[in-house]
RNA sequence: GGGGCCGUCGUCUAGCAUGGUAGGAUACCAGCCUGGGGCGCUGGCGGUCCUGGGUUCAAAUCCCAGCGGCCCCA
């Protein structure tokens, strides 16, 4: 009856489905009246919180160190570098005044800090020794997005981490590629259950600066595609613009190779969200969620005093434990608390039976319950957030999985491309001669051809097709439509 | 890039065609009653009708501009 009530088909409307838990989980405020800029609210700024965690963790086990550089980019720097610059041009914010004076150089909001950092780079990097640098910052940045933004998909001030890295070599650049992708694998998939496909960009959808961009690639339950972390081999593409040069041991003074790596902590967020969710709300990695166990309190009239004491007990010994846990002791309902903490994504509701000396634990990705002896508590539940994040993880990989297709001509491509997914086709180039194709696909089908896949890598046999242009197919592609 | 729809208490919404005192539900607060999946009753709080301008004796309603949101197509 109650309009409040969260019960959205999300297999049939996605996207009402994220566009109501999004606010009714309150996990952002969007009615903060400039476009493409939100509030984030306490239940997703805890969980953001915890994704940067993990994520600057992995990082600094391999060698990053944070830093933070200014939000402001003078117009020089970022003009340095042509073809960065020209990618940029359209997105950037500009600081024109302060106070009433008008700024002789205009200051740019950092849509992305290759600019900021690199000019530093030159001053601190002399020799060999300084390398290799491994930098990280977590910030958000600001682009200025035309088109229609959407809450952690798609805004003009994003959350993100950069990583900005520099070698001596070649070698040692694309080994840090490799590393980045791993990181990705080890974050995003293991331990937040989302599978995702990295993909070897086309040159002409790499990033603006870039020799080569890899990306990871998810898939949203409506079938689109969310590209979550992208990392870049940038070459000496910058070194050059920006005169980094190290002193190698041969006496001479060379350019240093770059890499640069950007995982989208709130695209991250949108995933794990919209993947793990189900009709009655969000349901999360144990790691993640902000609060990981409920206690629900379920008295009568004589019971309430032992009923709740026996709740502060459980509370007590999972917090100890180093759990984060609630109690719900309003005098709502049993049943009114449990639709309101399985919309907030907890996992696990419920003590109970305090003569058994026992809790009912109920998971919220199976709505299964469990009972569990008051001592063993803690193992209990903590293997039962193990399970949850192993069960969540296998879902979606059962879901990816599915919906990767195979086509051998544009009529099919065309079917397929009704369901959403991946799909692959033999294609003529990833380079700039296949550029035309690929625009073609976007304007006919609206397709995007996300790249060629790093892991399995195939290539198409001797007589092989490009379905659009019917020259020679140099690679099997990826299409899918694009958030 | 092109097209369409929308904006009214915190939330959802009626009212708008044909201008005339903004109504309901839910949430929230108080009290009673209840308690293993959204209990019930009584009372109460709550609205610059997105913003600005125009038309009019009178604008939530008609007109113009802006801001914000959603959807579809390429």
């Amino acid at each position: 009856m109650s309009k409040e009530t969260f019960n959205v088909d999300k297999e049939k409307n996605f996207s009402e489905w994220f566009n109501r838990i999004i606010r009714e989980a309150q996990l952002i405020d969007d009615r903060y009246n400039v476009k493409g800029f939100i509030v984030h609210r306490p239940w997703s700024m805890t969980m953001l919180k915890q994704i940067y965690r993990i994520y600057e963790d992995a990082l600094e086990r391999r060698g990053h160190k944070p830093v933070l550089f200014p939000t402001v980019i003078p117009e020089d720097n970022l003009y340095k570098e042509e073809e960065h610059v020209e990618g940029f041009r359209a997105e950037v914010f500009w600081i024109t005044h302060g106070g009433d004076d008008r700024l002789d150089k205009r200051l740019a909001l950092r849509p992305t800090s290759e600019t900021a950092f690199y000019p530093m780079y030159a001053l601190w990097i002399r020799s060999i020794s300084d390398l290799p640098l491994k930098l990280y910052q977590s910030c958000s940045v600001f682009r200025y997005e035309t088109k229609a933004t959407k809450p952690l998909i798609r805004g003009r001030e994003f959350l993100w981490i950069e990583a900005h890295d520099v070698f001596a070599t070649e070698e040692d650049a694309y080994r840090q590629v490799e590393e980045d992708m791993e990181v990705a694998e080890e974050v995003i998939h293991k331990r937040l259950g989302v599978p995702f496909i990295f993909f070897e960009r086309p040159q002409w959808d790499k990033f603006k600066g870039a020799v080569k961009t890899f990306a990871a690639d998810c898939l949203m339950p409506d079938g689109r595609v969310l590209q979550i972390a992208s990392t870049h081999y940038l070459g000496q593409n910058f070194s050059k613009a920006f005169e980094i040069m190290y002193l190698d041991s041969d006496g001479k003074r060379k350019h240093v190779y770059q890499t640069c790596y950007g995982p989208g902590i709130w695209r991250i967020l949108a995933a794990v969200i919209s993947i793990h969710g189900d009709n009655n709300g969000l349901v999360l990695p144990f790691e993640i969620a902000p609060v990981q166990v409920v206690v629900v309190p379920i008295p009568t009239k004589e019971t309430k005093d032992v009923v709740e004491e026996y709740s502060r007990t459980v509370v007590d010994m999972l917090r100890s434990a180093g759990l984060r846990v609630e109690a719900d002791f309003s005098d709502k309902t049993p049943g009114a608390k449990y639709y309101y903490w399985e919309m907030m994504g907890v996992p696990e509701v419920g003590p109970r039976e305090v003569e058994g000396k026992y809790v009912t634990l109920f998971r919220r990705d199976t709505r299964k319950r469990v009972k569990a002896p008051l001592e063993k508590i803690v193992e209990t539940v903590k293997k039962l957030g193990d399970e949850i994040l192993e069960n969540l993880r296998r879902r979606a990989e059962k879901f990816m999985n599915s919906m990767v297709f195979r086509a051998e001509s544009m009529e099919e491509v065309r079917r397929l491309s009704e369901k959403g997914g991946f799909i692959i086709v033999p294609f003529c180039s990833i380079g700039y001669d296949g550029e035309e194709c690929g625009l073609r696909l976007k304007r006919e089908l609206g397709l995007e051809v996300r790249g060629v896949p790093l892991k399995n890598r195939v290539k198409p046999p001797e007589d092989a097709r490009c379905i659009v242009c019917g020259r020679k197919a140099g690679e099997y592609v990826y299409l899918g439509k694009a958030y």
